[in-house]
DNA sequence: AATGGGACCTGCGCGC
DNA sequence: TGCGCGCAGGTCCCAT
Protein backbone atom coordinates (compact mmCIF):
# COMPACT_ATOMS: atom_id res chain seq x y z
CA UNK A 1 0.00 0.00 0.00
CA UNK A 2 2.47 2.53 1.11
CA UNK A 3 5.46 3.82 -0.59
CA UNK A 4 7.22 6.94 0.95
CA UNK A 5 5.03 9.99 1.15
CA UNK A 6 2.03 7.61 2.77
CA UNK A 7 4.89 6.22 5.25
CA UNK A 8 6.18 9.87 6.44
CA UNK A 9 2.48 10.63 6.44
CA UNK A 10 1.78 7.79 9.22
CA UNK A 11 5.28 8.47 10.60
CA UNK A 12 4.63 12.40 11.18
CA UNK A 13 1.24 11.73 12.93
CA UNK A 14 2.49 8.85 15.12
CA UNK A 15 5.32 10.76 16.33
CA UNK A 16 3.11 13.74 17.04
CA UNK A 17 0.60 11.67 18.80
CA UNK A 18 2.60 8.71 19.82
CA UNK A 19 5.38 10.39 22.17
CA UNK A 20 5.65 9.90 25.59
CA UNK A 21 2.47 7.59 25.51
CA UNK A 22 2.91 3.68 26.89
CA UNK A 23 2.07 0.78 25.66
CA UNK A 24 -0.78 -0.84 28.07
CA UNK A 25 -2.02 -4.21 26.20
CA UNK A 26 -1.53 -5.62 22.82
CA UNK A 27 -4.57 -7.67 21.34
CA UNK A 28 -3.25 -10.37 18.50
CA UNK A 29 -6.13 -10.82 16.45
CA UNK A 30 -3.86 -12.62 13.61
CA UNK A 31 -0.62 -13.38 14.76
CA UNK A 32 1.23 -14.16 11.49
CA UNK A 33 2.13 -10.51 11.07
CA UNK A 34 4.31 -10.75 13.99
CA UNK A 35 7.94 -12.39 12.08
CA UNK A 36 11.04 -14.05 14.12
CA UNK A 37 9.57 -13.92 17.77
CA UNK A 38 7.01 -15.96 19.45
CA UNK A 39 3.88 -14.02 20.09
CA UNK A 40 4.02 -14.02 23.74
CA UNK A 41 7.68 -12.93 23.76
CA UNK A 42 6.91 -10.42 21.64
CA UNK A 43 3.69 -8.83 23.69
CA UNK A 44 5.59 -9.24 26.94
CA UNK A 45 9.03 -7.36 26.15
CA UNK A 46 7.00 -3.79 24.93
CA UNK A 47 3.90 -3.98 27.57
CA UNK A 48 4.62 -0.83 29.56
CA UNK A 49 7.21 0.33 27.55
CA UNK A 50 6.83 4.31 26.40
CA UNK A 51 7.95 5.37 22.97
CA UNK A 52 10.74 7.45 22.62
CA UNK A 53 10.31 8.15 19.02
CA UNK A 54 8.81 7.41 15.64
CA UNK A 55 11.35 7.60 12.41
CA UNK A 56 11.29 6.16 9.01
CA UNK A 57 13.53 4.67 6.88
CA UNK A 58 12.25 3.85 2.99
CA UNK A 59 8.99 2.48 3.34
CA UNK A 60 9.86 1.26 6.83
CA UNK A 61 8.05 2.72 10.18
CA UNK A 62 10.34 2.41 13.72
CA UNK A 63 9.53 3.39 17.00
CA UNK A 64 11.82 3.07 19.47
CA UNK A 65 10.51 2.52 22.74
CA UNK A 66 14.76 2.26 23.85
CA UNK A 67 17.94 2.67 23.27
CA UNK A 68 17.74 -1.24 22.35
CA UNK A 69 13.91 -2.21 22.01
CA UNK A 70 12.81 -0.98 18.62
CA UNK A 71 9.11 -1.81 16.85
CA UNK A 72 9.47 -2.71 13.09
CA UNK A 73 6.56 -1.94 11.09
CA UNK A 74 6.21 -2.58 7.90
CA UNK A 75 2.72 -2.07 5.35
CA UNK A 76 4.16 -3.87 2.23
CA UNK A 77 1.43 -3.87 -0.01
CA UNK A 78 -1.91 -4.32 1.72
CA UNK A 79 -1.27 -2.60 5.19
CA UNK A 80 -2.38 0.52 6.93
CA UNK A 81 -2.30 1.75 10.37
CA UNK A 82 -5.31 3.44 12.28
CA UNK A 83 -5.24 5.43 15.40
CA UNK A 84 -8.02 5.96 16.90
CA UNK A 85 -10.64 4.20 19.72
CA UNK A 86 -11.33 1.26 19.03
CA UNK A 87 -10.85 -1.56 16.57
CA UNK A 88 -10.91 -1.14 13.13
CA UNK A 89 -12.18 -3.22 9.46
CA UNK A 90 -9.14 -5.66 9.04
CA UNK A 91 -7.55 -4.95 12.23
CA UNK A 92 -4.69 -7.56 13.02
CA UNK A 93 -3.16 -5.93 15.72
CA UNK A 94 -3.99 -3.35 18.05
CA UNK A 95 -1.26 -1.36 20.79
CA UNK A 96 -3.45 -0.32 23.45
CA UNK A 97 -1.77 3.39 24.58
CA UNK A 98 -2.34 5.23 27.36
CA UNK A 99 -5.29 7.42 27.31
CA UNK A 100 -6.90 4.73 25.71
CA UNK A 101 -5.82 5.50 21.80
CA UNK A 102 -5.39 2.32 19.67
CA UNK A 103 -2.59 2.29 16.99
CA UNK A 104 -4.46 -0.87 14.37
CA UNK A 105 -2.04 -2.61 12.06
CA UNK A 106 -4.57 -3.26 9.58
CA UNK A 107 -3.82 -5.31 6.78
CA UNK A 108 -6.35 -7.23 4.30
CA UNK A 109 -4.05 -9.24 2.66
CA UNK A 110 -1.56 -10.30 5.71
CA UNK A 111 1.52 -9.61 3.82
CA UNK A 112 2.86 -7.05 6.04
CA UNK A 113 5.65 -7.68 8.76
CA UNK A 114 6.00 -6.69 12.49
CA UNK A 115 8.87 -7.05 14.03
CA UNK A 116 10.44 -6.05 17.68
CA UNK A 117 14.64 -5.73 17.43
CA UNK A 118 17.63 -4.74 19.38
CA UNK A 119 19.77 -3.04 16.79
CA UNK A 120 17.14 -1.91 13.46
CA UNK A 121 20.37 -0.77 11.62
CA UNK A 122 21.03 -4.80 11.66
CA UNK A 123 17.60 -5.64 9.47
CA UNK A 124 18.39 -7.17 6.32
CA UNK A 125 15.84 -4.71 4.56
CA UNK A 126 17.70 -2.18 6.33
CA UNK A 127 21.38 -2.84 5.92
CA UNK A 128 20.55 -3.34 2.18
CA UNK A 129 18.70 0.03 2.17
CA UNK A 130 19.94 2.28 -0.57
CA UNK A 131 19.66 6.23 -0.34
CA UNK A 132 16.94 8.59 1.11
CA UNK A 133 15.74 10.37 -2.48
CA UNK A 134 15.60 13.78 -0.29
CA UNK A 135 19.21 13.13 0.73
CA UNK A 136 20.44 13.21 -2.81
CA UNK A 137 21.38 15.76 -4.88
CA UNK A 138 21.84 16.06 -8.41
CA UNK A 139 25.32 15.01 -8.88
CA UNK A 140 24.66 11.94 -6.25
CA UNK A 141 21.61 10.58 -7.55
CA UNK A 142 23.25 10.50 -10.66
CA UNK A 143 26.33 8.84 -9.66
CA UNK A 144 24.24 6.17 -8.55
CA UNK A 145 23.65 5.26 -12.17
CA UNK A 146 26.84 4.34 -12.59
CA UNK A 147 27.34 1.34 -14.21
CA UNK A 148 23.71 0.24 -13.67
CA UNK A 149 22.15 -1.81 -16.83
CA UNK A 150 18.63 -2.84 -15.42
CA UNK A 151 15.60 -0.86 -16.70
CA UNK A 152 15.20 2.38 -15.48
CA UNK A 153 11.87 1.39 -13.80
CA UNK A 154 13.10 -1.65 -12.06
CA UNK A 155 15.92 0.45 -10.87
CA UNK A 156 13.74 3.13 -9.59
CA UNK A 157 11.44 0.46 -7.63
CA UNK A 158 14.54 -1.40 -5.85
CA UNK A 159 14.88 -0.31 -3.04
CA UNK A 160 18.54 -1.30 -2.76
CA UNK A 161 18.97 1.33 -5.17
CA UNK A 162 17.11 3.87 -3.75
CA UNK A 163 14.73 3.57 -0.90
CA UNK A 164 10.73 4.85 -1.13
CA UNK A 165 9.59 4.63 -4.35
CA UNK A 166 6.85 2.18 -5.42
CA UNK A 167 4.79 1.87 -8.63
CA UNK A 168 3.27 4.91 -8.56
CA UNK A 169 5.15 7.04 -7.77
CA UNK A 170 7.47 5.58 -10.33
CA UNK A 171 5.30 5.65 -12.78
CA UNK A 172 4.69 9.31 -12.28
CA UNK A 173 8.14 9.93 -11.70
CA UNK A 174 9.09 8.98 -15.23
CA UNK A 175 6.02 9.99 -17.08
CA UNK A 176 7.31 13.68 -15.44
CA UNK A 177 10.71 12.75 -17.02
CA UNK A 178 9.55 12.13 -20.40
CA UNK A 179 10.95 8.63 -19.84
CA UNK A 180 9.68 5.12 -21.22
CA UNK A 181 9.86 2.81 -18.49
CA UNK A 182 11.67 0.14 -20.32
CA UNK A 183 14.48 2.26 -21.14
CA UNK A 184 17.48 0.82 -19.42
CA UNK A 185 19.58 2.79 -16.79
CA UNK A 186 23.09 2.75 -19.44
CA UNK A 187 20.83 4.92 -22.45
CA UNK A 188 20.10 7.47 -19.96
CA UNK A 189 22.27 10.62 -20.48
CA UNK A 190 22.83 13.00 -17.70
CA UNK A 191 20.02 15.72 -18.65
CA UNK A 192 17.43 13.03 -18.75
CA UNK A 193 19.20 12.04 -15.59
CA UNK A 194 19.15 15.45 -14.06
CA UNK A 195 15.28 15.72 -14.88
CA UNK A 196 14.25 12.93 -12.97
CA UNK A 197 15.74 14.28 -10.28
CA UNK A 198 13.77 17.15 -10.40
CA UNK A 199 10.68 15.23 -11.36
CA UNK A 200 10.84 12.09 -8.25
CA UNK A 201 12.06 15.23 -5.49
CA UNK A 202 8.72 17.41 -6.69
CA UNK A 203 6.60 14.56 -7.20
CA UNK A 204 7.41 13.15 -3.65
CA UNK A 205 7.55 16.45 -1.75
CA UNK A 206 3.99 17.29 -2.93
CA UNK A 207 2.72 14.36 -2.36
CA UNK A 208 3.90 14.26 1.42
CA UNK A 209 2.25 17.74 1.56
CA UNK A 210 -1.01 16.06 -0.02
CA UNK A 211 -0.77 13.29 2.55
CA UNK A 212 -0.20 10.44 0.23
CA UNK A 213 -2.43 9.28 -2.80
CA UNK A 214 -5.81 6.81 -1.65
CA UNK A 215 -5.87 4.87 -4.46
CA UNK A 216 -7.39 1.86 -2.51
CA UNK A 217 -7.12 1.41 1.33
CA UNK A 218 -4.95 3.45 2.33
CA UNK A 219 -6.06 6.46 4.59
CA UNK A 220 -3.51 8.55 6.77
CA UNK A 221 -3.39 7.52 10.65
CA UNK A 222 -6.10 9.71 11.26
CA UNK A 223 -8.15 7.50 8.88
CA UNK A 224 -8.54 10.46 6.29
CA UNK A 225 -8.22 9.99 2.80
CA UNK A 226 -4.82 11.23 0.94
CA UNK A 227 -5.15 13.97 -1.32
CA UNK A 228 -2.20 13.25 -3.76
CA UNK A 229 -4.41 10.88 -6.12
CA UNK A 230 -6.42 13.73 -8.25
CA UNK A 231 -2.88 14.80 -9.16
CA UNK A 232 -1.81 11.74 -10.69
CA UNK A 233 -1.11 11.46 -14.04
CA UNK A 234 -0.69 8.46 -15.77
CA UNK A 235 -0.92 5.52 -12.62
CA UNK A 236 -4.17 3.14 -13.46
CA UNK A 237 -5.32 5.48 -16.90
CA UNK A 238 -5.02 3.04 -19.17
CA UNK A 239 -6.66 3.95 -22.38
CA UNK A 240 -7.48 7.58 -21.08
CA UNK A 241 -6.13 10.57 -22.88
CA UNK A 242 -2.51 11.61 -22.06
CA UNK A 243 -3.04 15.05 -20.21
CA UNK A 244 -0.29 16.22 -22.12
CA UNK A 245 -0.73 14.88 -25.79
CA UNK A 246 -4.31 13.11 -25.88
CA UNK A 247 -2.65 9.66 -26.98
CA UNK A 248 -4.04 6.62 -25.11
CA UNK A 249 -2.00 6.03 -21.89
CA UNK A 250 -0.83 1.89 -22.28
CA UNK A 251 -0.67 -0.56 -19.74
CA UNK A 252 2.68 -2.66 -19.99
CA UNK A 253 3.96 -5.26 -17.66
CA UNK A 254 7.59 -4.18 -16.28
CA UNK A 255 9.58 -6.55 -13.96
CA UNK A 256 5.49 -8.25 -13.40
CA UNK A 257 4.19 -4.86 -12.55
CA UNK A 258 1.73 -2.91 -13.94
CA UNK A 259 2.91 0.36 -16.23
CA UNK A 260 1.04 2.95 -17.13
CA UNK A 261 2.80 5.45 -19.77
CA UNK A 262 2.67 7.51 -22.43
CA UNK A 263 4.01 6.27 -25.60
CA UNK A 264 3.86 9.92 -27.38
CA UNK A 265 5.20 11.59 -24.35
CA UNK A 266 7.51 8.72 -22.71
CA UNK A 267 10.69 7.99 -25.44
C1' DA B 1 25.49 -10.54 -11.45
C1' DA B 2 21.13 -9.83 -13.39
C1' DT B 3 16.48 -11.13 -14.53
C1' DG B 4 12.14 -13.50 -14.47
C1' DG B 5 8.67 -16.16 -12.24
C1' DG B 6 6.40 -17.71 -8.28
C1' DA B 7 5.10 -17.37 -3.46
C1' DC B 8 3.17 -15.02 0.28
C1' DC B 9 -2.34 -13.77 1.27
C1' DT B 10 -7.09 -11.84 0.84
C1' DG B 11 -10.58 -8.73 -1.03
C1' DC B 12 -12.74 -6.21 -4.56
C1' DG B 13 -14.82 -5.10 -8.95
C1' DC B 14 -16.02 -6.70 -13.22
C1' DG B 15 -18.39 -9.55 -16.79
C1' DC B 16 -21.34 -13.27 -17.55
C1' DT C 1 -27.56 -12.93 -6.88
C1' DG C 2 -23.59 -15.83 -7.56
C1' DC C 3 -19.24 -17.25 -9.51
C1' DG C 4 -14.85 -17.07 -11.73
C1' DC C 5 -11.27 -14.19 -13.10
C1' DG C 6 -7.96 -10.54 -13.03
C1' DC C 7 -6.06 -7.25 -10.44
C1' DA C 8 -3.88 -5.03 -6.33
C1' DG C 9 0.65 0.60 -3.57
C1' DG C 10 5.94 -4.99 -1.73
C1' DT C 11 9.52 -8.10 -0.92
C1' DC C 12 11.86 -12.49 -0.79
C1' DC C 13 13.42 -16.83 -2.79
C1' DC C 14 14.80 -19.67 -6.33
C1' DA C 15 16.17 -21.13 -11.00
C1' DT C 16 18.49 -19.83 -15.00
Amino acid sequence: MPELPEVETIRRYLSRKLLGKTIQEIVIEDARLIKGIPVQQFTAAIQGKTVQDVFRRGKVILIKFAPELFLVLHLRISGWLILSGQKEKFSRVIFVFSGSSMLNFCDSRLLGEIRLVKDWQELPIIKKMGPEPFALNRESFIALFKGKKSKIKTLLMDQAFIAGIGNIYAQESLFCAGIHPERHASSLGAQELGKLYLCIKDILKAAVAKKGSSVDTYRTAEGKSGGYEPLLRVYQRQNKPCFDCKTPVIRAVVNGRGTCFCPQCQK
